[in-house]
DNA sequence: TTGTATATTGAAATTAATTTTCAGAATTTA
DNA sequence: TAAATTCTGAAAATTAATTTCAATATACAA
């Protein structure tokens, strides 16, 4: 945890910016989060423990914790973006119902070596990927 | 081209709405479109022509024809939505530089193969999907 | 046809996520 | 320290998308 922290510093520092309490404020709660999160909920959480954080801070931070490979957009839902913390995660798909919004992930190897396989297979450098399944939940199904 | 036009008459006479030339002017201009498309592209397109339709009629029709079966919104990009025309064509991939935009299909029976299989070992029922890789096309990546 | 109920239209207003502006405060380096 | 620069929160601005509203068009039955 520590480490990442640190190695954070650094990679502010050597962009010129200035390493400050806010930044590493947004980073330490991001880090806590199990699940999935927006900026709302990330305010709602940071505000929950008296932190001062406004929201402009979080818009301009999470696109460095993103370029920093600390966190990823993976879906948007209801006009919004949700971000989901990719330190030791490995790229998963999203299973999003369409009638109750309930966002399962799922993991497979064969999905990632296939996509492995087209990167080899095209003249494309892949960084990332997003795999997005919309449809019915067990419980929406059933209607 | 006509039945489908037809098809789209009963579709939206079935829904228990009105049939308007708006709404049929919109659909023949998309069917028209090779590529991906936006609201703003399809209205500057429509605006070409003599069209006065307007963009809240574009935003009404949109999401029937995306109900209908006729389009997908396939990407955000530039925070806004882009459409495809999607009968006649499978489920595929979309490449997205993220240096240049530049976006690019590709279709594999494989990877449609394994989301079949992922919905049959789950109990999902799976609608659509949407796979985005992101990365560097051929151009951007020697630099 | 004609009349009536209902839905649709374009334009303008509104909403909501995100970005930008700005003046004061904090960080960095010397 | 002191100076240079960046960052902050609050408010304003931007922009995609949605909603409102009054006029118009559609559908369908008489
Ligand atoms: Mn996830
Ligand atoms: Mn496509
Ligand atoms: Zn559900
Ligand atoms: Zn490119």
């Amino acid at each position: 945890m520590e480490h990442l922290i640190e190695k954070f510093r650094q990679f502010i520092k050597q962009k010129g910016l200035k390493y400050t309490p806010e930044r590493e404020e947004i980073l330490r709660e991001i880090l806590s989060l199990e699940d999935h999160f927006d900026v709302e909920s990330l305010y709602l959480q940071l505000k929950k423990k008296n932190s001062k954080i406004s929201k402009a801070s979080i818009y301009r931070t999470l696109p460095l914790l993103v370029e920093g490979g600390y966190i990823q957009e993976v879906y948007k839902q209801g006009g919004h973006s949700h971000y989901e913390v990719t330190l030791n995660k490995q790229p998963h798909l999203h299973f999003i119902c369409i009638q109750c919004g309930e966002v399962k992930e799922a993991l497979d190897h064969r999905l990632n070596n296939l996509i492995e396989e087209f990167e080899r297979q095209s003249k494309y450098r892949f960084l990332t990927y997003h795999l997005e399944i919309f449809g019915l939940c067990p419980n929406c199904r059933e209607v």
